[in-house]
Order: C-alpha cells, then sequence, then structure tokens
DNA sequence: CGCATTCACTTAACATGTTAAGTATCTTCC
DNA sequence: GGAAGATACTTAACATGTTAAGTGAATGCG
C-alpha cells in the first residue's frame, strides 16, 4: 500500500521536501556496486573458459608476485575472509594448482604457493585477461582511470578506522 | 616455486618490462571492491540489528519509492539476479514485510509491495542509515562525493554493451 | 485451433560472503 | 611447567551470487 505524494518527474533543485530517503539507486553503495559488476561482466566468460572463478584468480594473482605466504596474509592480499580463503584453498590444492606445507616454526600456519600447472595457468589466462583490462582502459580513458582508482583509494582511506573496535584512541 | 626478477620498489615509470601483470591491488575490480566494501562495513551493524541485510534493505527500499512492481523490474531496481531476489522474497514475504499478488491481466507476472509492517521497519532504521550516510559523506566530502558517483556512472556507461550479445549492430 | 516459442518467474546446484564456533598450537605469566 | 589466554586456521550454518534447468502462462503463426 504506502500512499507516496505521486511525483514522478520532480527531480530538480529543491527536492529536499518530505522525501524520506535518497533516491536509491543514486546512493554509494549501488554506484559502487553498478560500477564493480560492469567491470566484471567483462572478466567473467573468460576466467570461467578457464575454470576460474574471480576469487580463485585473485588469489592465483596474489600468489604468483609473493613466492610463499600464511593463509592470514594471503587473506589480506586477495581481499578475502578466512573462512573463504579456506575453502578455496582446499579446492584449488586439490587441482594442484597450489602447494601448502605446515611452517616448522609455528605449526599453526601454513605456507602457500602457486604450483607450476598453477603458473601455467595463468599463463594462458592472463593474455586476455590483459587485452580486456586495456579495452576498458581505452574505452574510459587512461587519466580517468587513474583519478578513479586515487579516489577509491581516498574514500577507503577516510573510512579507515571508523566501523570497527578503535582500539587506542581518546574519548570511549 | 615460480622464479621471478625480485625487484620490490621499482613502481617508476619505465616499469614495463617484464612486468606478467599490472600490480594486483591496483587492478580495477579491487580498487572498487575495496571501496564499497569500506562503505558497506560502516552499514551492516545497524542493518544487522534490525535483523535485517543488505540486500533485504536494498529491496525494501526500492519497494518505498515505487509502491508496486513485478518482480522482474524490482531486479532490476535492486540490481540482483532473478534467483537471489526470489529467495528474498519468499523469506521477506513469510516475514510479512512484503506482500504479494499475481497481476490478473497476465498469470506469470507477481505483483510485489511493502507492507504496512516493512514500511515501519523501514522508519525504524532509515534514521541511523541516514546518519552513516551523512557520516561518510562529511568524512570524505560532499564535493567529492558527487565527483565520485559521476565517474562510478561514466565507468559503467563506457563499458555499457560490450559483454553481452549486442543484438542489433554491425559487423557481427 | 494447435503447437512451437517466448516470457516471467522459480528451483537446483555449486561457489562465495558473513558471522559464530571449534581445534590445534603457541605464549604468558605465575 | 602448567593452566589461561592468544593465534592461525578450519568448520558450520545461513544468505547471496551465478549459471543452468524447470514450470506454467502468454504469443505467434500456420
Amino acid at each position: 500500500m504506502v500512499k507516496r505524494p505521486a511525483d514522478p518527474a520532480d527531480d530538480g533543485a529543491a527536492a529536499v521536501r518530505q522525501v524520506p530517503m535518497r533516491d536509491f539507486s543514486r546512493s554509494l553503495p549501488m554506484s559502487l556496486l553498478r560500477a564493480r559488476e560492469a567491470v566484471m561482466r567483462q572478466f567473467r566468460p573468460s576466467l570461467r573458459e578457464h575454470g576460474l572463478t574471480e576469487q580463485q584468480w585473485r588469489i592465483l594473482r596474489a600468489l604468483a608476485a609473493i613466492d610463499t605466504v600464511e593463509v592470514t596474509e594471503l587473506a589480506r592480499t586477495a581481499f578475502l575472509l578466512g573462512p573463504s580463503l579456506s575453502r578455496i584453498l582446499r579446492d584449488l590444492e586439490a587441482r594442484n594448482l597450489i602447494e601448502r606445507k605446515t611452517a616448522k616454526a609455528d605449526q599453526r600456519r601454513s605456507m602457500v604457493s602457486i604450483s607450476e600447472k598453477g603458473v601455467k595457468l595463468m599463463a594462458s589466462v592472463a593474455p586476455s585477461s590483459e587485452a580486456i583490462y586495456a579495452e576498458i582502459t581505452r574505452r574510459f580513458g587512461a587519466r580517468k582511470l587513474a583519478e578513479l582508482q586515487e579516489m577509491l583509494g581516498e574514500l577507503e582511506r577516510s573510512l579507515a578506522g571508523l566501523g570497527a573496535a578503535e582500539e587506542a584512541s581518546a574519548g570511549e
């Protein structure tokens, strides 16, 4: 039900009356979601052809750049939560795309690295992936792309330490 | 294993040598993902307190703005895939937060609307949600926020029609 | 009319996101 | 050196993302 004023084409300047909430489609989270989806839509088909999901690809890329890492550090790098990473590593290991061995000094830690097979798979995916990225850059513009990334970084930094714990600090 | 050149602090101008791929953490998808996560991290606790997930909240907001819609149109508005929406609507209906009735003219279509209870729930969530949004705007800057959203929109538009079908057009 | 297509969803199946518990290992500190 | 607490994962449980298949209802067309 929900009766509303029924004023569709009223998106001008002084539209601050009794609007209960910012137009949904213009919220920051939605903008970010839509933009990211527009980008990922380009990559998914290629990854899929190689039997990889977006997250698996993130992990392989992260591993290719660091040789060997602990799971926790990998989670931070690939921006995945522990449980997700745990599952994916199990699968990637079963497919022999990565290798795992527990650290000698600390039996809790397990060191992960990409395997030869993993490296080869990456080599087969990278070209098309790079081509797609290049096309995106061409369409949007390299300059603007850099600007956008800068702003996204700023946004992230400006929100750092707002929602969680806040250990050592004044007032509270 | 994976032998690499081992040249960490070499991110200057002429770093186009044999780098197999752009530094992972600086890729556009990652930037978008991290930024969005930084934003959503602010909202999730509040939504959770009210028993809502991010997606459920998106649906309620979309419904509050349009009175009644078909499921397909709602999917487009709330930016959810059909299957996800189908499940969520089932749950929201069971919780009496929305109402559903099949259209008379076309038995395939089901018209969805928010219920009184749904409206009340929204009213109880909106204040804190608005406050969070205001704080984000304050921290990042209203001007920059608008710029960012504009760029995200441009990015989305510049990629529109690149990955899918492309029905009526020249050259295949 | 009758049948193949298309449409508007819904189900299914598998992968990940998200939070809470569980497990083994390590560290501290008495 | 031994129990309490902290760490580094892993499991569990539930919700959503993603693709494919299924179902019932309209449409198009001979």
